[in-house]
DNA sequence: GTAGGTTAAAAAATCGATTATTTTGTCTAA
DNA sequence: TTAGACAAAATAATCGATTTTTTAACCTAC
């Protein structure tokens, strides 16, 4: 395992926030819909209090909208605000990245092989559409792990839960996949070569890439 | 009031979350503190699910750390992450005063010339430091809410909140204090002249000179 | 005297029920 | 027909009590 640091705990580890987490991120939810606080607490089998706790949370984290006394709602997608985030994408995991290249050791060089690799195998015999995404933040979280910044981290972690709620939204694209893919590997050799500008515009270029591909899905959604 | 975009709704207005908030800020707990729920419950006088629920949105927001099952504790405090957050609020506030400068129209410039108006007046009837650190996050908060970036909004606000649990670790420093005030009439006038690379300059300058006061603070109070 | 294990006390988390608020539907009057 | 007021239903929020887990104290055996 990483020796990194010790995160500051966002996620204590409740079960039910962890998977609605997940499934507000893949998208389970309607963008803009009120939850049904009873009838989730019977579709996860939960009770109130754990499940209230976790709403909270993931109000705080940005992932639902709670209004005063009318319960929580999932976020409206918009235009403006996937830019935002592929904007805030760009410059913190850019930045990230640079200091991940100028202060990552041996172990992370292994982890990064490995993380790309799992991730490689995962796609060729793609079925698990789950185990893929997990593999796939997997790997950028690795990329950027040793930058030196915990609060970096956190916030990187933030907006790539929100881009994903767009990403999401439609099928794969077997096209554009793969030579999202392709770049994954050139990041590693780039990252092994510790050159730092060459990752940094191919980083530009792939979330770029994945922007173009989540704008099509949020712009066929409507 | 101002037109810019809705939050995300970052803190939904439960009073007993403002109130721990500004008491974590603040100062009123000890850092590595745990929190004993029931004594919280009667200090505020609240029911335990609205504390509960407000101590997890603040756990979320990083003001709290949630172990297992044993409760709620202030985080630790540490010279690497004052570091952190210090560099993070550089480039991000810098960041976004930059943006702010090219977008900001004249109800800004307005709000603006307010804002440090009356965090000068509060500074000089200097009774109420709770008031005079209402009007100060305003301040900065005006400076950069035209950078166009709600989701930039969000991570520098939450810095500023990590980045005063240290500011505030001792009582006011006047010479140092008067320095950083006339900054901010300085950082006000190069954004009326729409001077982005000066009012970053300063920017870097003005954390800079705060971070050298809270790193005081945080070694005395060892 | 110390390590390991058992029990008692304390604290956290959860549950079921109650209370308060909002939403929906219906009726009346203009 | 529509706007407004009222009542009923639905839903959210809160409370008090119970259950579970952790922490502390104590005892025993080596």
């Amino acid at each position: 395992m990483n020796k990194h640091m010790q995160l500051p705990a966002v996620s204590a580890s409740s079960p039910i926030y962890d998977v609605l987490r997940r499934d507000l991120v893949g998208g389970r939810f309607k963008a803009g819909e009120k939850l049904a606080i009873n009838a989730l607490k019977e579709q996860y089998q939960v009770g109130l209090s754990p499940l209230r706790e976790a709403l909270n949370k993931l109000a705080a984290y940005g992932l639902l909208v709670q209004e005063n006394q009318r319960g929580f709602r999932v976020p409206k997608l918009s235009r403006e605000e996937l830019d935002d985030i592929a904007r805030l994408r760009t410059e913190l995991e850019g930045m990230a990245l640079e200091r991940a290249i100028a202060h990552g050791d041996a172990v992370w060089e292994a982890d990064l092989l490995a993380a790309a690799h799992r991730l490689k195998r995962a796609d060729i015999t793609l079925d698990k559409g789950e185990e893929w995404e997990r593999l796939h933040t997997h790997f950028h979280r690795t990329l950027v792990a040793p930058c030196g910044s915990v609060w970096l981290l956190r916030f990187i972690e933030q907006l790539n839960y929100q881009f994903d709620r767009y990403r999401r939204l439609g099928p794969k694209m077997p096209t554009i996949r793969q030579e999202l893919d392709e770049q994954h590997h050139e990041l590693v050799e780039l990252a092994l070569q510790r050159d730092a500008t060459a990752a940094r515009a191919l980083m530009d270029d792939h979330i770029h890439k994945s922007y173009e591909v989540a704008l099509a899905r949020y712009q066929q959604h409507a």
